[in-house]
DNA sequence: ATGCGTCATACCGATATAAGTCCTAGAGACTTT
DNA sequence: TGACTCTCTACCGACAATATCGGTATGACGCCA
């Protein structure tokens, strides 16, 4: 994937994406890593984690610009696999295929200790400049993928046990619109919430034929893909977000995640109402201390709010002790087989 | 044209909201659309002159008493004759349909009133238009009179009777009329007024002799019983009038036989001799000392004149004071009878469970086994009879242990006169019915003054103490009271309107008005404010408010405060820890719950009241003509409005969310918490309860939780506590089934089937019942309900004290502890560790689920039974919509599992005799789990280890534990307790025995499947064909399997070596089983596994690929065994899948989805050799939410039209079949051993009887089997379908090439041609007819295409076969004049077409074997192959990426090719792609359904089996 | 009295919710350019 | 003019996801001829 053979990899890649949705538009990608100065900020010992790289377009583009010292292209589709092994030069070890699936938390364990990369620890205070990571979360599994990433990042395990590392994900568009939804959007819930409160997430290429409901000033794209053919399937809109964790802590985040989680249950209800289902007694107890939020629906609200709500709840004495619920799947076959076993005795 | 496309059926009804929710109040129209074309192209605007009664705007009828509101409904689409025709079992064809049938509403068969047919027009079993809004009218007319609100009610009844037939809206007014004379008992021309007027709003009204009846009630009591008044009044309308025993009551018949002289013989000769008790009996004595005592607080308690709270209250009191004035009366009644004393002659030692001391339950207890405490002074004829009585133990009886005292009276050395037995069971008959009656009531106010009691033991013990739960529940429920009273003041408010806009205009001064006065007078904040604004909530949701209160609202006032109070504490009490929620339980089914439990109060409290009303002076059950008394009883029942609906769910939903909403607003507990801040220990008050949501995997649950404080007070022995009496087993005989609902409980109604929210079902199985077809079901059932059981005291002492040590025992589970879960990893754990963990909580959440629920269910069991002890009980049956028969009472039944059973008894005892004593030593080896051998055998092993059962028996827990080895130890324990009893005596022939011997059936599918294809290799399996030693399929699977695997070993299959030794009966017998049932290769894989997983020798990683070797091999073993039940299966499941596949002409169903395509809408229906009509619920379910006071709540819509879930109906057809069966068969024997006098008691495929009587019984069951199976019953089946669906199309494809193929397309291309351009012009028309409607989106079609839909194709078939139909010759011409692919197809001769069809068929079958190789039995041949692929990819995972070249290059292009091919574009679905989808050498075409010819049948005949010894053993 | 336009509302269906996917297999239904 | 994706995986008995949004149908109401 060295810049020589970019024509040939353009071309083979045309209407290409192994059942996921990928851009076509190479030198639309190096604009846009140029844009966002990737080979500035990326310069010494980089290694790229490319996971789903499919058609290889966007790799190329990420390889070329930013010429990393180690890039593992993860792809576990055998198709994908042979597509792309012709453009790799085995001769160079910059560029590796590692055919077990990114889904898998596994994985990222077994290319650490298969030393197929070597990942550097960078102190919280920037972003990781050693170690970038990509992914195409295009599938109707991807959004659940990205979730769990942002989980990832505020939780800090993973790969951002490493530091804070940049995620450049392309993602649909129907999951760009709960991650990037603003407050009183319709959109807004939880994820962009919580995507707010871990990370500086920018949108950096848009789709021109999706009609979202964005905060277009907030969310400016670096580039727009525009034409049919910079994307495939061409009528299947995505877009790539750079998601940048933050330093800082987020306080008391167990609180922080249930009350986010249970508020937006009732999101265009006023808060009080939400409050209520916090716990037995907790509109009683915590109104009071929230009185000025208590008409405001959960989805106009800001993250401060939320924060000023978990801050709250954290200081409720009776708040409930589990915050997370399991339940039972109605698999009771203990009593069930012991009736039908006995109808039909050995 | 978009008439075709929409469902004509289900248009919304105005007029019916109007009386439902009243959202408006002036004119309706409601407009039908259009179903016939309107097209000049001239072959098919026919349409339009043929059906002038279709298709129009109905006129708009206005109604002035409706406040002005038009209502109109829409007129029948399919009322031609030609699709009346009448359901008929096919076997004895032809029945029309009673013209005797109860009025009710939820089904309804009358064809040609706003009704299609539901599967099949062959049936005139017909759906209501307007079902859901009829059934709910009627529930809703019935509140609102019971609520004293007539003018609703009126209001109600007038939009009732807009498409009502005229019996059911003559029922309504008579039920309108009874109330209102009722309360105006003193002045008979209200009732009368109203009457005139009413005819003449309702002009369809017709008044019957039930009207005049009501009248004439009025009358008497208006006047007095004036001679004159009455006479006149009889005179004129006949004596006719006085058979309504059930308007008028007995009392009132006898006196107007009195005043007016009237001879006896005028009354209806059922009930004359009740009359003549009334009239024999002085009137002073005519005292009821068993009719209900609660009756007042049944009456429409928030009617006009409600108790206040304090009257309530005191009533209760009153009400605990009566039942024991009554239970004592009935101890004399008992003592009057010369047996003084019934002092408890039990055993001692039988140790009370260790269970919260409260309410429910106990409380049952209390009712039985109230009186046996009191007085010395019974001691003395008891004595006399009992010897043994001397030996009685005073302490620590706190029942009557009747079955010792009938053993004893009944024993030989009983001196008791004939006299005196005889005194003494009409003695304890009729003090039985009284203790059912006062259970099926249950007595709530008696719960919450034991509530009231341990309160005020509480507050004088100090308030340092702790306390006890029921106070805080009667605190609750006091709290509850103002509340209750404020809403139902709310209520009255919202619904003495007739519409919520009047309400809410009302309102809305009133605030003006309120707000007005307001700002003169500073407002204080009282109390009740805060009440106020907790109720009503936000000032937005007001108008929310006034129309749920207008639904809910009359529903609500039916029971009193209390009351409600009460069972609402209770219901949701016993909830806890339900539905997988630890600590709480989904709102759904609460609400739901609660709502339930308030239409039982209702219900059950009416049924009670109106017995009480009829009987008047007399005592129902000590009258001595009890026939009179029960045809009185079902009577009552028949005309009972409450009786014919239930309520809708949505009213149960949001009747109950507003109980649990003032609950949660009440109450509270005491709470500490630690301050995060501080560190202070902060006290306080916390809701008990509260709502919130969960989440699983994704979907949002409503959940109502309990405060932990709460929660531990409840263990897995509480809810037993709050368990509804309604439906225990019965102390008296069950009434009789008699119709489809009428049998079972004596106030509670059941359905005499379960059906699963298909008013489908229910429509079939009342025309069968109103047919009187179900005879030989009702004998059936009744046998099984007329058995008498009793405890087995034994048993259950042994089970309670191993249930009070809370250890895990057999199948006693062990009292849970608390829910451990395990410590979560760090937040930066690797989500790995994070998933383990929750993965791990997961599993143990559910294990602390199910072992809860076990405790709970057997907790259920053992408190039954304890309240249940010494007594003589039954259990009545109905029947799954199969036609198998389950008991209604729930919890301790013998379908349950071995603990249940092995607590149940027959009451009755019969002497074993030489062949008894064989076979409950025969029974003792079974239950053992040694039954795979010859009776001898059997016989001999018991014999061999008789010393083990008498240790069993004699020392149960501290013996060896012989029995504990058994399969099911706890029948074992009993058979060894029966066998030791026997073996005591000198000669144990002469034991007798209550111990229920079963019979099992070998795999009785397999037995019905082999009758069924005169299979004669299967038949001689399953143990049809005579044998010396009895068959074992399970083994004979494993030698087959073992053999195939042994020679795959052979070859060197590596998995095959690894097995050879591992399998086990067990392996295989799962999946057996379960192969009757249809099972999947993966589910049959997933039963293996299990099994594998536990094998030695098995590595972990192996165990999947093991399993789906093996399984490949079990399925192939059983298709070999059991060649004829696989052809047989297979042209079920075939016919089933046609069946639901079939598309309609009768009635216009496009797919709600995809409108070019027809829903399926025909279940399979067959009937079943005993007349039972049966239909398969599977259809896709509506959903509706309904917005409660908590949440809002999912409920299934039964009343949508939905379309038939076609897979179901196919793999469920055949097991369902087969188990309709064997259904039959055994109803078939139940009922002959009821005539033969045995008892008789079956799970399913086990029957049950006395030892004695086994070889009676194994007689009677063959003679069963060999009746069922002498008719071809396949044969038969075919006919039916044949008759029921041939009217239908199915698809079929015929080879492209053919002559008639061409026709075909030909045919198509021109009525494309034809079609598209009157759609143009109809397109035309719609735009400038209406220019801003839109066009309904489901008829999604691309405009150029010259090709039809299925659907239109179909519209066009069916407008073909209306024109034929029509009355009109023109018609019929034009109908013939066209060309449709039908008309060609039918030109053919049959056999052409069907030379055709295999034709097709054949070569479509050769392409794809070409094309796949994917059967999992061809397969099985290149097993290795998937070891292979395996073993290579988990290779590739492991190597390094080079690794990848090896990689084949073909698997490469075939991946590459596939995504190539997924960009290309896909198509449209047009019937003649639907022809070449398959294959493009065929054309699809819709041709007459036929079911495929039977398999043919063997040579085996099944009256073989009579001589089979082991055919059921 | 009728008709039309506008606004409000009820109803119905669609969609999002959470966030490891459940180790695999295979048939059948469904969709939609 | 097929193919791809999605679903479901044993019968019965027991049961049951919910909040919100947007489009459409329908009715109320006002207005004016």
């Amino acid at each position: 994937m060295s810049v020589g053979i970019t024509p040939s990899i353009v071309e083979a890649s045309f209407r290409k994406s192994f059942g996921r949705r990928s851009i076509l538009n190479y030198n639309l990608s190096v604009s846009a890593i140029r844009k966002m100065k990737l080979a500035e900020y990326y310069k010494d010992n980089v290694t790229i984690i490319d996971a789903y790289p499919g058609n290889g377009i966007w790799s190329a583009a990420l390889h070329n610009e930013i010429k990393p010292a180690n890039h593992v292209l993860l792809e576990p589709l055998v198709g994908a696999q042979k597509f792309l092994k012709q453009f790799i030069d085995p001769s160079k070890n910059t560029l590796k295929l590692w055919p077990e699936d990114p889904f898998r938390w596994a994985t990222y364990e077994n290319i650490v200790t298969e030393k197929v990369i070597t990942p550097i620890v960078h102190p919280r205070t920037e972003i990781n400049p050693h170690l970038l990571f990509t992914c195409n979360l295009s599938t109707i599994q991807g959004e659940q993928l990205c979730v769990q990433f942002l989980n990832c990042v505020m939780n800090r395990n993973w790969i951002q046990k490493y530091g804070r590392v940049r995620m450049l994900l392309w993602i649909r568009y129907s999951t760009l619109v709960k991650l990037l939804a603003t407050p009183g959007s319709k959109r807004r819930g939880r994820v962009s919430v919580q995507t707010e409160a871990c990370s500086d997430t920018r949108l950096i290429i848009d789709n021109k034929m999706a009609d979202l409901t964005l905060d277009k000033q907030k969310y400016e794209p670096l580039e727009v893909m525009t034409k049919p053919n910079d994307i495939f399937p061409t009528k299947a809109p995505i877009a790539l977000i750079q998601v940048d964790p933050l330093e800082a802590d987020i306080e008391q985040l167990d609180y922080f995640e249930y009350v986010i989680r249970t508020l937006f249950i009732l999101k265009t209800r006023p808060l009080k109402e939400g409050l209520a289902i916090l716990g037995p007694g907790a509109l009683d107890d915590m109104g009071p201390s929230l009185r000025p939020l208590l008409n405001k629906k959960p989805a106009d609200m800001t993250l401060e709010e939320f924060f000023l709500v978990t801050k709250a709840f954290g200081a409720w004495p009776f708040k409930p002790e589990i915050l997370h619920d399991f339940y039972a799947e109605s698999d009771y076959s203990l009593h069930a087989t012991s009736v039908s076993n006995s109808s039909g005795r050995t | 044209m978009k008439s075709i496309y929409k469902l004509s059926g289900i248009n919304r009804n105005p007029a019916v909201t109007v009386a439902l929710r009243s959202s408006s109040a002036s004119t309706f129209t409601c407009s039908i659309h259009r179903r016939a074309f309107t097209s000049s192209a001239a072959a098919l605007s026919a349409v339009k002159i043929q059906s002038p009664s279709r298709g129009f705007k109905t006129d708009s009828t206005t109604n002035q008493a409706l406040s002005g509101s038009t209502t109109s409904f829409a007129s029948s689409l399919h009322s031609d004759p030609l699709f009346s025709t009448s359901f008929d079992r096919s076997k004895q064809s032809s029945s029309s349909p009673s013209s005797t049938s109860p009025p009710s509403s939820t089904t309804s068969y009358m064809p040609g009133l706003n009704t299609t047919s539901w599967s099949s027009p062959h049936d005139s079993i017909n759906r209501h238009q307007f079902l859901k809004d009829y059934s709910h009218l009627w529930t809703l007319l019935e509140a609102c009179l019971e609520s004293g609100n007539f003018e609703r009610a009126e209001h109600v009844l007038i939009s009732f009777s807009e498409h009502s037939d005229s019996k059911d809206l003559t029922m309504a007014v008579n039920n309108y009329l009874l109330r209102l004379s009722e309360l105006n008992s003193k002045d008979s021309n209200v009732s009368q007024t109203w009457l005139r007027n009413i005819s003449r709003k309702i002009p369809k009204f017709s008044p019957d002799t039930i009207t005049r009846a009501i009248i004439l009630k009025n009358k008497c009591l208006h006047y007095d019983y004036e001679e004159s008044k009455i006479a006149s009044y009889i005179r004129q309308y006949s004596t006719d009038i006085l058979k309504h025993v059930d308007v008028l009551g007995i009392d009132m018949i006898a006196k107007i036989v009195k005043v007016c002289d009237i001879p006896l013989s005028d009354i209806d000769p059922q009930f004359r001799s009740l009359v003549q008790a009334v009239l024999e009996i002085p009137k002073e004595s005519n005292v009821d000392a068993s009719v209900d005592t609660t009756s007042d607080a049944t009456s429409a308690p928030n009617a006009t004149t409600e108790p206040t709270k304090q009257a309530s209250e005191a009533k209760a009191d009153k009400d605990l004071t009566t039942q024991r004035e009554q239970q004592e009366a009935i101890n004399t009644k008992l003592a009057s009878f010369d047996i003084d004393s019934i002092k408890s002659l039990s055993k001692p030692g039988v140790e009370n469970l260790n269970a919260v001391d409260s309410f429910g339950l106990k409380a049952i207890q209390h009712t039985l086994s109230g009186f046996a405490s009191n007085s010395e002074q019974f001691n003395g004829v008891l004595d006399k009879i009992i010897p043994f009585a001397s030996e009685k133990n005073v302490n620590n009886t706190n029942y009557i242990d009747f079955y010792k005292m009938v053993q004893q009276m009944e024993s030989p050395e009983s001196k008791a006169t004939l006299e005196e037995k005889e005194k003494f069971y009409e003695a304890f008959e009729s003090y039985n019915i009284a203790r059912q009656k006062t259970i099926e009531r249950r007595g709530l106010e008696g719960a919450n003054l034991k509530w009231k009691h341990s309160h005020e033991q509480m507050r004088q013990a100090g308030a340092l103490a702790l306390k006890p739960l029921e106070a805080l529940l009667w605190e609750w429920n006091l709290a509850m009271q103002p509340l209750l009273e404020q809403e139902f003041a709310r209520i009255k408010e919202v619904v003495k309107y007739t519409t919520t806009r009047k309400a809410k205009d009302a309102h809305k001064k009133a605030v003006a008005a309120a707000a007005a006065s307001a700002s003169s007078a500073t407002s204080k904040k009282t109390a009740e404010d805060d009440l106020l604004e907790f109720v009503e909530g936000e000032n937005e949701d007001i108008d929310l408010s006034i129309s749920d209160r207008f639904e809910y609202g009359p529903y609500l006032l039916l029971v009193n405060s209390q009351k409600l109070g009460i069972l609402t504490i209770l219901e949701i009490l016993k909830l806890v820890s339900t539905g997988g929620i630890q600590e709480g339980m989904r709102t759904a089914r609460a609400v739901l719950s609660v709502g339930k439990a308030v239409e039982m109060e209702y219900k059950i409290a009416k049924a009670s009241k109106r017995e009480k009303d009829i009987f008047g002076g007399l005592s129902p059950e000590s009258l001595s003509d009890q026939s009179s008394v029960s045809a009185l009883h079902d009577k009552i029942k028949e005309s009972n409005l409450s009786n014919q609906v239930s309520w809708p769910s949505s009213i149960r939903a949001k009747v109950g969310s507003l109980l649990i909403s003032l609950l949660i607003h009440v109450a509270k507990v005491p709470v500490t918490g630690k301050d995060p801040v501080t560190g202070d220990v902060v006290t306080g008050k916390a809701p008990a309860f509260f709502h919130s949501y969960q989440y699983q995997g994704g979907n949002r649950v409503g959940v109502l939780k309990v405060h932990n404080f709460l929660s531990k007070y409840i263990s897995g022995d509480t809810p037993s506590n709050f368990l509804q009496p309604q439906l225990l087993p019965m102390l008296v005989k069950p009434r009789p089934w008699k119709s489809w609902r009428s049998g079972g409980y004596i106030y509670s109604t059941s359905s005499i089937m379960r059906v699963k929210d298909a008013p489908e079902q229910i429509a079939y199985l009342r025309a069968a019942s109103d047919n009187g077809d179900l005879e030989q079901v009702y004998e059936g059932l009744n046998v099984l309900g007329d058995t008498a059981w009793t405890i087995n005291t034994p048993i259950f002492k042994v089970v309670s004290k191993v249930w009070n040590t809370g250890k895990e025992f057999l199948e006693i589970p062990n009292e849970p502890g608390p829910l451990q879960a395990p410590q979560a990893p760090p937040r930066d754990a690797d989500p790995q560790v994070r998933r383990s963990w929750l993965r791990e909580c997961r599993k143990i959440h559910n294990e602390h689920t199910a072992k809860y629920s076990q405790r709970c269910d057997t907790n259920y069991k053992l408190e039954i039974a304890r309240a249940y002890l010494g007594e003589r009980f039954y259990l009545p049956h109905n029947m799954d919509f199969r036609g198998r028969a389950y008991p209604l009472s729930p919890h301790l039944n013998h379908l349950g599992n071995d603990l249940s059973r092995s607590l149940l008894m027959f009451w009755e005892g019969r002497r074993l005799g030489e062949s008894g004593l064989r076979w409950l030593k025969i029974h003792t080896a079974n239950v053992f789990g040694y039954d795979k051998f010859s009776f001898e055998e059997r016989e001999q092993f018991i014999d061999e280890h008789m010393g083990d059962v008498f240790d069993s028996a004699e020392h149960p827990l501290d013996g060896e534990g012989w029995w504990q080895q058994g399969t099911d130890p706890w029948q074992t324990l009993a058979a060894c307790m029966e066998l030791t009893n026997a073996m005591s005596l000198s000669n144990p022939e002469d034991y007798i025995s209550h111990l229920p011997v079963h019979q099992d059936g070998t795999c009785n599918g397999l037995q019905h499947y082999a009758a069924l294809g005169g299979d004669i290799e299967g038949a001689r399996q399953v143990n049809l064909v005579p044998s010396e030693r009895p068959q074992d399929v399970y083994s004979k699977v494993l030698e087959i399997v073992q053999r195939y695997v042994n020679a795959d070993a052979e070859e060197g299959h590596p998995l095959a070596e690894l097995l050879k030794d591992k399998l086990a009966r067990k392996v295989v017998k799962q999946t057996v089983m379960t192969t009757v049932y249809g099972v999947t290769f993966i589910g049959a894989r997933a039963q293996i596994a299990s099994q594998l997983k536990d094998k030695e020798g098995i590595d972990e990683t192996q165990v999947y690929e093991c399993s789906v070797y093996l399984t490949r091999k079990v399925f192939l073993a059983v298709r070999s065994l059991f060649e004829g039940a696989h052809l047989i299966q297979d042209w079920l499941g075939d016919s089933a899948a046609k069946i639901a596949k079939s598309v309609r002409l009768d009635i216009d169903t496009p797919s709600r989805r995809n409108g070019n395509r027809p829903d399926f809408m025909s279940s399979v229906i067959w009937t079943t050799p005993l007349g039972l009509p049966i239909v398969q619920p599977y259809r896709e379910q509506k959903r509706l939410q309904v917005a409660t006071r908590l949440q809002s709540v999912q409920l299934v819509d039964p009343y949508a039209l939905r379309g038939v879930n076609a897979r179901k109906q196919k793999t469920a057809f055949p097991p369902n079949y087969v188990h309709s069966l064997d259904a039959s068969h055994m109803l078939l024997s139940a009922a002959e051993c009821g005539r033969q006098n045995l008892q008789f008691a079956s799970v399913h495929d086990s029957y049950w009887t006395h030892a004695a009587d086994i070889d009676k019984m194994n007689v009677i069951l063959r003679n069963a089997f060999i009746n069922l199976h002498e008719v071809d019953l396949i044969a038969q089946l075919k006919n039916e379908f044949d008759q029921r669906y041939g009217g239908m199309l199915e698809y079929a494809e015929i080879p492209r090439h053919s002559v008639i193929a061409q026709r075909i397309i030909k045919a198509r291309q021109d009525l494309a041609a034809i079609y598209r351009a009157r759609e143009e012009e109809e397109e035309q028309q719609s735009w400038t007819d209406a220019p801003k409607r839109g066009r309904k989106k489901k008829a999604k079609k691309s405009a150029s295409s010259t090709n039809l839909t299925v659907a239109e194709e179909i519209a066009i078939e069916r407008e073909r076969i209306d024109l034929l139909s029509s009355p009109e010759p023109e018609d019929v011409a034009r109908g013939q004049s066209m060309v449709t692919p039908l008309s060609i197809v039918e030109s053919l001769e049959p056999e052409e077409l069907d030379a055709l069809i295999k034709e097709a068929n054949s070569t479509k079958k050769q392409r794809s074997v070409k094309s796949k190789t994917s059967s999992f039995i061809k397969s099985t041949e290149h097993s290795g192959s998937g070891y292979d692929k395996q073993a290579s990819a988990a290779a590739a995972a492991e190597e390094d990426i080079d690794l990848l070249d090896d990689v084949e290059e073909d698997i490469i292009d075939e991946v590459m090719g596939d995504e190539e091919s997924g960009a290309t574009t896909k198509k449209t679905p047009k019937l003649d792609s639907l022809a070449s989808a398959k294959s493009s050498t065929s054309v699809g075409v819709f041709i007459r359904l036929k079911v495929d010819a039977v398999p043919p049948k063997g040579t085996f005949d099944v009256k073989e089996l009579r001589k089979s010894k082991y055919f059921f053993s």
